[in-house]
DNA sequence: CTTTATAATTGATATAATTCACTTTTTGAA
DNA sequence: TTCAAAAAGTGAATTATATCAATTATAAAG
């Protein structure tokens, strides 16, 4: 059975879909007019909260992590963002400076897009605003719900609720059977759910006996998502 | 001193000018064209989450709260809106649904403008579809804000910068000097910082003792706002 | 392959927050 | 003004989570 079902995934990952996709062929070259693309090594930072919004970038390939750090160094990770997605334009719209910080958390194929690339595109590409209007609408839904989530639910629950939306997250299409292996480290685990690294170290160990998943090394295996979305504990 | 200067209001709250504020005539027309005002009475719901988002309302005079309640009955506060401000377009804009729930906290007139008529003003006006880009832009940077501070402050803190950001959202222009008197019931305050009631019933205890604040029934002044944001502690 | 820095794990303890059961106060309707 | 319902307030017990201080395992670089 898929899990689609009764998990709504899209209540807590953003529309999956590339923003990008099927633009008319006009406005995606209007857009990349000047892009430039690079490889960035896992562990670089893309950009910085506050620093200048030079331009957006669009993951051709790889994973990222948006995260907000407070003053006693506190990471809080907002979203696992990956390829086929669009990173920094929150900060060119509303203002001058990035929003949150981002970093890499593999090797990635990213491609920076110049802040005037980018507007003019708005600007001249219906469809393109369209979509961005679209996409913020469904980033609200998925940060409110977060927001649900982190103030009712207990550190289990959110960790449980975590990993299978990172599983359906990273899952390649096709391969329905395959066990998929989340290659995540448990400081940044903890970071997304909101809790400390060891109560996440605890939970995952318990997660173990009770036969839910298998850990090697820093890999994670999921062995049973049923039980985790039993436990996450949501209609 | 004002506490604009040390306490960064924009980014716990929305930028309160209203979105409608000197849109040019040709399209205010084209948006109120069918619209409908209302008087609300408090308590009242002016939609549900998931329901079919028929369209959107603008707070001429009022409160309400933004909230999505989970399974269990908890509910969550999403944000406190307020005259001139814009609800329900996150629906619209991201398929057919509201996203959230919203509730009237006291007698409001709200106008009702028909989905229809909204979009018809999106298609047509580029600085009303900008402007909405930039709201939801800055909407991310609140949403984001308050989910690093639920994720890594204590209740008493939360309460204390929630306390400050109410001040300074409900505070007239021009009453400077006066007490600002906030009426909010203990229930609502405690969604919205994302704790039990009771925990807030205390918490308030102890900053009466401490003379930050003073209570009388339901209504809350508070005498020392540095203390809050001392207690907030966030530069 | 070996080394060394980094990350993961474990246990013990302290603290924060929740929950439950109850009393008191306040509010709004009659 | 009275009265009932709703909201606020209090105390005690329980549970969840954070924190600190180590040890062990792992991965990345040379």
């Amino acid at each position: 059975m898929s899990i689609k079902g009764i998990f709504p995934i899209d209540k807590w990952d953003f529309k999956s879909e590339s923003i990008l996709i099927d633009l008319p062929a006009e406005d995606f070259d209007l857009l990349m007019a000047h892009s430039n693309e690079k490889l960035y090594k896992k562990n670089e930072i893309l950009f910085r909260e506050g620093a200048y919004a030079s331009g957006i970038f669009y993951i051709v390939k790889g994973k990222v992590k948006k995260y907000k750090a407070d003053e006693e160094g506190n990471e809080q990770i907002i979203y696992l963002a990956h390829t086929g997605q669009l990173i920094g334009y929150h900060g060119i719209l509303s203002g001058d400076q990035y929003l949150d910080s981002v970093g890499v958390m593999e090797d990635s194929r990213i491609v920076f897009i110049p802040k005037d690339d980018f507007m003019r595109t708005l600007e001249h590409s219906s469809i393109f605003s369209n979509r961005l209007l679209k996409t913020l609408s469904h980033e609200y839904t998925v940060l409110t719900n977060s927001l649900t989530v982190l103030a009712h639910k207990t550190v289990r629950e959110r960790l449980a609720l975590q990993l299978v939306v990172i599983r359906e997250k990273y899952k390649e299409k096709g391969a329905e059977g395959m066990p998929i292996v989340l290659n995540i480290s448990r400081e940044d685990l903890a970071n997304l759910v909101g809790t400390a690294r060891e109560n996440v170290v605890r939970i995952l160990t318990e997660f173990k006996e009770d036969n839910i998943l298998e850990t090697k090394g820093r890999k994670i295996t999921i062995k049973d998502v049923n039980k985790l979305v039993q436990i996450a504990n949501f209609k």
